[in-house]
RNA sequence: GGGCGUGUAGUUCAGUGGUAGAACGCUUCGUUGACAUCGAAGAGGCCAUAAGUUCAAUUCUUAUCACGCCCA
């Protein structure tokens, strides 16, 4: 017979089609009358797959199919966000190409450009989830800025509004100016870099005194308002009160004295800029400072700074000034520092704090009910300690930022009059209402320009996507969703968030259980990253080992707590490992083996196969426990061994010799029952790797019996038959057995393939007895040829102990007695250390009284076989003379 | 500075209050009718260091060292 290798690019293809054409991956309704749900984390429209996609995805999958299998209505929704700023600088660097920009446009123009571009470009990535073979249900697809959606943040605004719980406000906050608009606090990355501190001085009026002071921003002394020093810093206590001039802008300010300022940092006088840093801005409050705003929204000088900066950008601006500085002899000195200088997240550019109107979210009162359901556990982190993470950051939250100055997103639904008073509602003609309250004249409203940022309508994708404010059938179904699965990067962009408006809009947590896993690294463990160079593209991998191979390697790896450091070499061994279950499977065909009649389990009368059988449900009880406590990486391995270890090395083997004998009865047995095993294999196997086994399903016939395709059949729960344990624990001696010939063939340079005799030495065999009972079997897969009546003793014999009982091997070739007899005499050196070390603890009174019954039993019986063992070998090792 | 985490075989990682495990890699042997994308056999560990608790510590506690990450 001709098999031809598995082709998985091909394969993987057909049965995806297959999959979302029958409509498999809609919810039904299960066996067990319950629901399991989950909402993707909404990939980036703009995305395309990586790892972390493939990672996070992965595992969700895992979970999804692994429910649906065991009987429970399932919902995977998936769908994308709209990345507001992300999408927006997308379609505007196309249009650079055009020679356009989304000024010539207008914003409604633009936004229609965005809408185009996210018609043709915006489902790379879900196709691409498609490839890794996630099932979600694609028909339920939503889109942030769907109408739907628009509809739920809208609303979610409003009433947030009216509940104060969204205001506007003039305060100090987070400005990109390259992407001109406001970024929330964790938008901003505190990055370590090297600056200069310069130091600086500035002149006391009507004194030829100076005082210096120190900073890394001297292009901000323009907006310098103050100089603090520290109210118990006794080198400047005299200074307090005093003016001082601001060099080259001239304008005179106020020396005062705030806690703020640290005598041990630089001089211990610092120059306060209210409008121009957090710190500063604090410091203008408590002492009412005026507050000069010298940036432009780009970063460079505006009119309040000295005339001939005007219009320099920020950089440039600090160099300038430094040079017109030293020329006049301000400059004290410049000292090298590192010190931390923010970055937007997105632009990469210094974030300039910058005084405007934003619109905020009172996120310290939203995050009260949250921080309760995770303290009652209605909520639930896994692994346990993001809890902790969770609360420190929830616990000190500040106010959000949501206002952004971009195009694409959801407008915020404010007017204002002419006066700029503020009507929030639905629509316009609703704040037109409102208007009219306050003024019957009103005809004409102006709708507030900002947007929303992308992660507000991420925070209502659990309910927004199930139909919310509607009310559902699905959002009565699956809300609140059962698991999370997510980085920890996001928790608090989003999982937070998703927390504060569920609690608040549903009155319910919007998820029972968070599962949190890490980062995929590279071998080296180092982040993936463009520039490094190291960046791994999943898709690669799926073209070159297949889908499953990689989902199999990623979620073997996915231990609690641990970053995924992922080698190109571990997916081609799980590559490997499919190989070597299509390969089984081919060896089950060649041989006629074939599932085709139902089996009653319980009249299997084969000791081998009850063998595999038990050894199958103790997967099958291993992978589902784990699997239910997030252990991938465990279900994973037992699964690989079961599968390799136990049915192909041992099963398959055993095999062997039944298929080419001629008895009919243990024929028909093993023909049927290798083909069932390797059915609930396929099944056990689905969640990892699903296009594999549903191929080998479909291949195999087995639609027909289970009445199902594999994935939507029913998850093995089979119970462990207590009247198999006896004929198991044989074969499990059998293995132990045979594994010990092939050792001293080994250990005696023996080529395995070369028979042997056996003699057994001890007066009543329990080997021999089980050997017997299993002659067909030992005979081939030991390569025994007989079993003497009697013993032989010349140079080709040797004696060796295994289970405790010694046997005598003859060969038919001169055998290295020499080094065999080294090599037992090692072995007696080694168990007499571990005789001495049990005979010492059983002498310990204290151990004798205070350790547990069993484990001073179970010592006792150690050393007994341990002293019956040495004694064999010593007798082996006198013989050999 | 605050918080969290990690140090176990050459590598990547599981694990446990009482015999230390896997995968990959390595070594030797091997194409016997499923599979060389394979099989068989092996080598390889003071479980980071120190102290404490305990009859018993790789496991629990504390400290130290090293390395990550998050927040300020």
């Amino acid at each position: 017979m001709d098999f031809k290798k598995y082709n998985h690019s091909k394969e993987e293809k057909i049965i995806s089609d297959y999959w979302i054409r029958k409509n498999c991956f809609k919810p039904k309704k299960g066996k067990l009358n319950k629901k399991f749900s989950i909402v993707i984390p909404p990939p980036n429209v703009t995305g395309k797959l990586h790892m972390g996609h493939a990672l996070n995805n992965s595992i969700q999958d895992v979970l999804v199919r692994f429910k649906r299998m065991r009987g429970y209505e399932t919902l995977w929704q998936p769908g994308t966000d709209h990345a507001g700023i992300a999408t927006q600088a997308i379609v505007e660097k196309n249009l650079e190409k055009e020679n356009l920009s989304k000024n010539h446009l207008g914003r409604e123009k633009f936004i229609k450009k965005v809408w185009e571009w996210k018609e043709k470009s915006g489902g790379i990535i879900l196709d691409q989830l498609k490839k890794l073979g996630c099932s979600c249900d694609w028909s339920r697809t939503r889109f942030t800025m769907d109408e739907d959606l628009s509809k739920a943040v809208i609303k979610v605004f409003v009433e947030l509004y009216n509940n104060n719980l969204i205001y506007k406000d003039k305060k100090l906050i987070n400005w990109d100016t390259k992407l001109q608009t406001a970024i929330s606090d964790l938008e901003v990355i505190q990055k370590d870099v090297q600056s200069n501190l310069y130091f600086i001085n500035y002149l006391i009026e009507g004194s030829t005194d100076k005082i210096t002071i120190a900073t890394t921003r001297p292009e901000t002394m323009m907006g310098d308002t103050a100089i603090a020093v520290n109210p118990k810093d006794e080198r400047y206590k005299s200074l307090v009160g005093k003016n001082v001039l601001i060099p080259l802008v001239n304008r005179t300010i106020k020396i005062i004295a705030d806690h703020y300022a640290d005598p041990n940092q630089g001089s211990g006088a610092v120059k306060i800029t209210p409008a121009h840093d957090f710190n500063d801005y604090d410091v203008g409050k408590r002492n009412k400072l005026q507050i000069i705003n010298i940036f432009e929204k780009d970063g460079s000088i505006n009119r309040n700074g000295i005339k001939e900066f005007i219009g320099l950008d920020r950089f440039e601006a600090r160099k300038l000034l430094i040079n017109k500085l030293r020329e006049k002899g301000h400059l004290v000195k410049i000292e090298n520092i590192k010190n931390k200088v923010p970055y937007g997240d997105r632009s990469n550019s210094i974030i300039e704090p910058l005084l405007t109107e934003q619109w905020f979210v009172d996120a310290k009162k939203l995050a009260q009910k949250p921080i309760k359901i995770v303290k009652e556990n209605k909520t639930t982190f896994y692994p346990e300690n993001w809890t902790k993470t969770f609360f420190q950051w929830m616990k000190n939250i500040e106010p959000w930022c949501i206002s952004r100055q971009i195009w694409w997103g959801h407008r915020i639904p404010a007017w204002y009059d002419s006066n700029n008073n503020i009507f929030v509602a639905e629509n316009e003609n609703e704040a037109l209402k409102l208007a009219k309250k306050k003024n019957r004249q009103l005809t004409k409203l102006r709708q507030e320009t900002d947007v929303l940022d992308t992660w507000f309508s991420s925070a209502l994708w659990p309910f927004a996507t199930l139909g919310w404010p509607k009310k559902t059938k699905e959002l009565s179904k699956f809300y609140p969703t059962s698991v999370l699965v997510t980085g920890f990067d996001i928790i608090f962009f989003w999982v937070a968030r998703m927390l504060m408006m569920g609690n608040f809009f549903k009155n319910k947590t919007p998820f029972n259980r968070v599962y949190v896993h890490a980062l995929v690294r590279d071998e080296k463990g180092q982040k993936m990253s463009k520039s490094k160079g190291n960046v791994i593209d999943p898709l690669d991998l799926i073209n070159e080992y297949g889908a499953d191979s990689l989902r199999f390697t990623l979620i073997s790896m996915a231990s609690p707590g641990r970053d995924v450091k992922l080698a190109k070499d571990r997916v081609k061994g799980n590559r490997n490992f499919v190989t070597k279950i299509w390969s089984a499977n081919n060896f089950l065909k060649i041989n006629k083996c074939k599932y085709d009649k139902k089996i009653n389990i319980n009249s299997i009368k084969l000791p081998i196969n009850q063998w595999i059988y038990n050894e199958f449900v103790l997967t099958q009880n291993l992978v589902s426990k784990s699997l239910e406590i997030f252990r991938f990486d465990e279900a994973a391995k037992y699964i690989y061994q079961f599968v390799w270890h136990s049915y192909c090395d041992w099963y398959l083997e055993f095999l062997k010799p039944i298929f080419n004998s001629k008895n009919k009865h243990e024929l028909n047995e093993v023909r049927l029952f290798s083909s069932f095993m390797m059915a609930n294999i396929l099944k056990l196997l689905h969640p990892f790797i699903p296009f594999f086994t549903e191929t080998v399903w479909a291949n195999n016939g087995y639609q027909k019996i289970f009445k199902t395709n594999l994935m939507l059949s029913e998850w093995p729960e089979y119970k462990m038959i207590k009247k198999f344990k006896k004929n198991c624990s044989n074969i499990n001696d059998l293995i132990e057995f045979i594994s010990s010939i092939r050792s001293s063939k080994s250990e005696l340079k023996i080529t395995p393939k070369l028979y042997c005799d056996i003699y057994f030495l001890e007066k009543s065999s329990k080997l021999n007895k089980i050997i017997q009972t299993n002659l067909v079997l030992v005979k081939h897969v030991g390569r025994i040829s007989n079993i003497l009546k009697s013993k032989k003793n010349n140079e080709n014999s040797i004696e060796i102990l295994t289970q405790n009982e010694k046997i005598s091997l003859n060969f038919n070739e001169n055998i290295d007695l020499v080094s065999q007899k080294i090599r037992i005499s090692q072995k007696i050196k080694n168990i007499n250390k571990e005789i001495n070390v049990l005979e010492n603890k059983l002498k310990n009174k204290a151990y004798l009284k205070n350790a547990p019954k069993e484990i001073v039993q179970n010592d006792k019986k150690l050393l007994k076989e341990l002293t019956i063992e040495d004694s064999k070998l010593r007798s082996i090792v006198s013989s050999i003379n």
